[in-house]
DNA sequence: CACCGCGGTTGATCTAGATCAAACCGGGGT
DNA sequence: ACCCCGGTTTGATCTAGATCAACCGCGGTG
């Protein structure tokens, strides 16, 4: 109720640096908001919760409430499907936000579940579209949040439609690397906290393809893979097996 | 600026029907709106425009400023990559929406084509965003189709990710099968407006795969195939393609 | 320490769908 | 009536990736 609150343990500086590090990057570092309406946003966001290593955050099923932020960690969102099909929808890591299928039916359509001990923000729906009818750059800002994930499954669509599997693949890296960059993290070196099936189920290959396009990347000098851990030894050339590379 | 407004040309009960039979169904009709309410969105709705078939509504790159929903006929949205790959990503018919995917950059990324000669709507976006912060009831509704448009990709995921080409020839059908019986048509019997490659590329298949598919099922008396037009004898049998139907 | 088991790699084969090629069909224009 | 021409069907072949199968390696556990 109180407009503002100073006091409750986060503090504004606390609170920016949550925000440009980590939790709430895409829901409200971009937007000019002022102070009186990051004290809004405090309120908003109101559990933080830990979530460990192969718990699920949510299930298909259950009853819509909350978006969930990343704080830090990382997921595995995926839907099942009546006869036992699966399919991961999407990873996510820290500054993203699941749950936005979930407000068309008032039920989460999808699993999440954690690839890692992770950290999240729980942000109470009905709050948050309270607080976008009084706070216009919140609305808009959300807004765009729901179109971007439209886009990014667009792009998802084109890969999965008309992409080869080493094409799929090195898209699959250069997002990554994008996204681990785009936080601060090395864009040549990191860990993937999934494993060959679900980056394969992912991409729409079997798992045994992801691992020799690995193997083939490797092997061209494209990049050093061992195990879990991944190094990018030349973008550039990763990226051109995406645009006409690979393809006949 | 006035808050009702009865005169205007379109009295209530005309916007009603066009609400249940096709503009507004996805953005007026299924909410409790009162009458008042109803007296904004007429406000609100303000261009209503003819497509010819053939031509753009809208092509990527072009400022975003409003949604547009189909009254009738029907479209296609496709983006376009640099390197000349092409990807359907939907069908737009009565009541459905287009430009969502615009919102998150302030211009459209995909491009959309009338595939018949056309009637839609055009929303301008900040209006919409102006009154859906004055209008909770729309807001939300507003925030589930953008949802609903989240949980489509991510069907058509699963579609292009792992399912054979009957499957998909067959999730396709029933698809428009089912939005056309939900608009009070023939579930049954009804008009491609698309050609096979189109039907292909949406689906991740070629042109060639899609027509076989279809004489497949027609042998097999699940289907009528004239060309363009489609009677769907076996609903059922269909059905089951899908479910463990077609694959080893 | 030995064992187990899961995740990963690699090889050999199989196949759904792509590709190439030819013929067909139907409607609009001269 | 004829001829085009874009869209479609159908056949023959090719191939990327699936499938089947064997093996490896490492981290946890009795």
């Amino acid at each position: 109720m109180a407009p503002r609150s100073v006091v409750k343990g986060v503090n504004l500086s606390q609170l920016k640096s949550a925000c440009s590090s980590c939790s709430l990057q895409e829901l409200c570092l971009p937007i000019g908001l002022n102070k009186e309406e990051i004290g809004y946003l405090d309120d908003l966001v109101y559990r933080k919760r830990q979530v460990k290593r192969g718990d699920h955050l949510y299930r298909a099923g259950m009853p819509f409430e909350s978006l969930y932020a990343v704080r830090n960690g990382f997921f595995k969102t995926y839907v099942l499907y009546e006869d036992g099909r699966e399919q991961v929808t999407g990873f996510q890591m820290m500054g993203e936000i699941m749950g936005l299928d979930a407000i068309s039916t008032d039920a989460h359509t999808c699993h999440a579940v954690a690839l890692e001990d992770s950290d999240i923000c729980e942000v109470p729906f009905e709050k948050l579209e309270d607080l976008s009818r009084k706070v216009p750059a919140l609305q808009h800002h959300f807004h765009k949040m729901m179109s971007r994930e439209i886009v990014r499954d667009q792009g998802l669509m084109l890969l999965l439609g008309s992409m080869t599997a080493d094409e799929r693949l090195a898209t699959f890296l250069l997002n990554l690397s994008q996204r681990f960059g785009a936080r601060g993290y090395s864009r040549t070196e990191f860990l993937l906290r999934m494993t060959r099936e679900e980056i394969g189920n992912y991409l729409g290959l079997k798992l045994e393809t992801v691992s020799r396009a690995f193997s083939r990347f490797q092997d061209e000098g494209l990049i050093e893979v061992q195990n879990k851990a991944i190094q990018i030894l030349d973008l550039e050339a990763l990226n051109h097996v995406i645009a006409s590379g690979r393809r006949p």
